[in-house]
RNA sequence: GCGCCCGUAGCUCAGUGGAUAGAGCACAGGUCUCCGGAACCUGGAGCGUAGGUUCGAUUCCUACCGGGCGCACCA
């Protein structure tokens, strides 16, 4: 369904649009072609409901001053059939549309028929698309940088959904190469030393205590039945149990978090099934491959790298960027029109041969689409809470979550621009206060419930909108709250398809504000009847939309705090 | 040194090729006998620097300064 912005900002611009051609035709303007002019709302009130800079972009083929542009263009328009009701011509040649408010109110049936459909939108017209995020590797727990991709990734992949995409959310296993060799090698130092032997542990080993609770299970269940075998055997069982085990509490704690995958994708599967082999074998035969000191290299700097890319080491095992290559010339091969990964600021130098490789290989980099995430900073006390692998040292996503909660981590994480640099202030995500946006957004879904509930005491229902007179609502508290409301079809689109899901948290928030302002200035239950039936249905639909908001980031709409 | 990201109010961050650059916090003052005070209102101050493109630049380009992250036969 088409929402009530659309519809009204179409009927603008097809007016505008027939009356620069009929001006054209009457002689009155010349141009070849109408460029792409914008209707946009503007930034002041007083500059009306929507402007257009159509007038400026035609003076130069008009051959005339931009106000004259705009002059001759309203005076061809035809009003008919928009909600239009003065036109003014402003500033250095704007035409600014002030429409009869009463558009607004098309809005409130379309929510209560639409009810949590409300905001979706056939953006995407069902493409399909991909979105994979998180992958971390299965040797440790998830750190703050698979916190915030975690958060960033599914509220990124809710909101394609909400605009019309067909998605799938992946996990790429990082199940394979030197991080799982380095893996077996802690794993099997701790194990023999929990069995009393005195081993060194290996410099750049896995430090943390969760190598040594895996050991200590293992021993537990099968005690020390390890320990006459040869390394080799010996390392891969004590792999394959603490992979199984790690990758099992990855994702519990994702499902925790709220993330819900359709696919686990495995490295080792593309070592396995001859996927590897198979695509450098391609690229070799491209012309894009060749061996040098005993290794096999790809030509990246055919792709704008500095330097060519090893792909099979001189062991002859391949590196992650071959197994990289395979596992998205899979993603293409499997019919995604948009490929979209999430990737920490630490990855940021693969982009470039990733897209080079998929060119090389005959698909478009334009539909794979990195969104690259700066990191993360954890502060206590206004205190930065250092992390480091090495010493073991570091919060984990479910320490993160039993100090502030899923909904404020997830908030937290997505509330910034993913090019920004996340200062996590955990003090103010745990607080019940106003100052914490999380609680000042779920205060505003709590409040209308707390109203309804008012309502059913005194015996009161909601009423249908139809039966309800809207036009009472005319308070600027109440216009500018359902203004708001008319927008967020066109928020969750916009959010989407530029994977900015800042937008939401944003969103949400200032939506939060406009609902405070107006339930501190006007009553809902009063003794007007109508007033109040007509306020009812606005207070209605905007819970629909706080709910969806935070749905949309994972978040809980409590119906009390 | 090279590459990517960032530099906007005291702090944390939005934002846009255009008409008077916003929010939250902090600070100061105020509101409410009333549906939940986890609320609301008022106030000040800002686009790192220097050029360029443009009718118009905070936005695009270049250089510089400052910060983060990369620059492995790791992932």
């Amino acid at each position: 369904m088409k929402s009530v912005l659309e519809s009204v900002k179409g009927q603008i611009i097809v007016a505008i649009r027939q009356a620069a051609e009929k001006a054209k035709t009457e002689g009155k303007l010349n141009y070849d072609s109408l460029p792409e002019f914008v209707l946009e709302v503007p930034r002041e009130k007083e500059h009306g409901d929507f402007a257009t800079n159509i007038a400026m972009l035609l003076a130069r083929q008009a051959k005339m001053p931009p106000r004259q542009v705009a002059e001759i263009i309203n005076s061809h328009i035809d009003p008919e059939g928009t909600w239009v009701a003065r036109i003014e011509i402003a500033g250095p040649g704007f035409i600014n549309f002030y429409l009869n408010s009463d558009w607004v109110y098309e809005v409130l049936p379309q929510i209560e028929e639409q009810g949590d459909r409300y905001g979706n939108s056939d953006a995407g017209q069902g493409k399909k698309v991909q979105v994979e995020f998180v992958s971390a590797n299965p040797t440790g727990l998830l750190h703050m940088g698979n916190a915030r991709g975690a958060a960033l990734g599914d509220t990124i992949a809710n909101l394609l959904q909400a605009a019309g995409f067909t998605v799938t959310r992946e996990f790429y296993i990082n199940d394979a190469g030197n991080q799982i060799e380095n893996l077996g090698k802690s794993l099997e130092a701790r194990y023999l030393q929990q069995l009393g032997q005195d081993v060194v542990f290996p410099e750049d080993g896995y430090h943390g205590q969760d190598i040594i609770d895996t050991v200590k299970r293992l021993i537990e269940r099968d005690g020390d039945k390890y320990l006459g075998m040869d390394t080799a055997l010996r390392r891969e069982l004590l792999i394959q149990y603490a992979l199984e085990e790690k990758l099992q509490a990855i994702k519990n704690t994702l499902r925790e978090f709220g993330v819900e995958y359709d696919v686990w994708f495995s490295e080792q599967s593309l070592h396995d099934s001859g996927a590897i082999d198979a695509v450098l074998e391609e690229l070799r035969a491209k012309a894009y491959i060749y061996e040098s000191e005993g290794a096999v290299w790809f030509k990246t700097t055919e792709f704008g790298d500095e330097k060519d890319e090893v792909v099979v080491r001189s062991n002859g095992i391949p590196t992650y960027f071959a197994a990289d290559i395979a596992y998205h010339k899979n993603k293409f091969d499997r019919g995604f029109a948009w490929i979209i990964n999430i990737w920490g600021a630490d990855h940021h130098g693969h982009v470039k041969r990733l897209k080079g490789a998929m060119k090389a290989l005959g698909y478009d980099p334009d539909r794979l689409d990195i969104v690259i995430m700066q990191l993360v900073r954890l502060f206590k006390g206004g205190e930065i809470i250092r992390m480091s692998k090495r010493s073991g040292e570091f919060v984990t996503l479910e320490d993160l979550m039993a100090e502030v909660g899923k909904d404020a981590a997830r908030y937290f994480f997505v509330m910034r621009s993913p090019d920004s640099h996340l200062d996590f202030d955990m003090d103010l995500a745990k607080s019940q206060s106003a100052e914490n946006p999380v609680y000042y957004i779920q205060y505003a879904h709590a409040r209308i419930c707390s109203i309804f509930r008012q309502l059913k005491e005194k015996g009161g229902t909601i009423p249908r909108a139809g039966d309800c007179n809207l036009m009472l609502l005319k308070e600027t508290a109440e216009l500018e709250l359902i203004r708001k409301i008319v927008d967020f079809p066109h928020e969750i689109a916009e959010a989407a398809v530029n994977l900015e899901p800042h937008r939401i948290a944003r969103y949400a928030h200032e939506l939060a504000g406009l609902f405070h302002v107006f339930y501190n200035s006007h009553r809902v239950i009063t003794d007007e009847p109508d007033l109040q039936n007509a306020r009812l249905v606005l207070v209605k639909c905007t819970q629909t939309v706080v709910r969806r908001a935070l749905h949309l980031m994972g978040l809980t709409a409590p119906e009390s705090m």
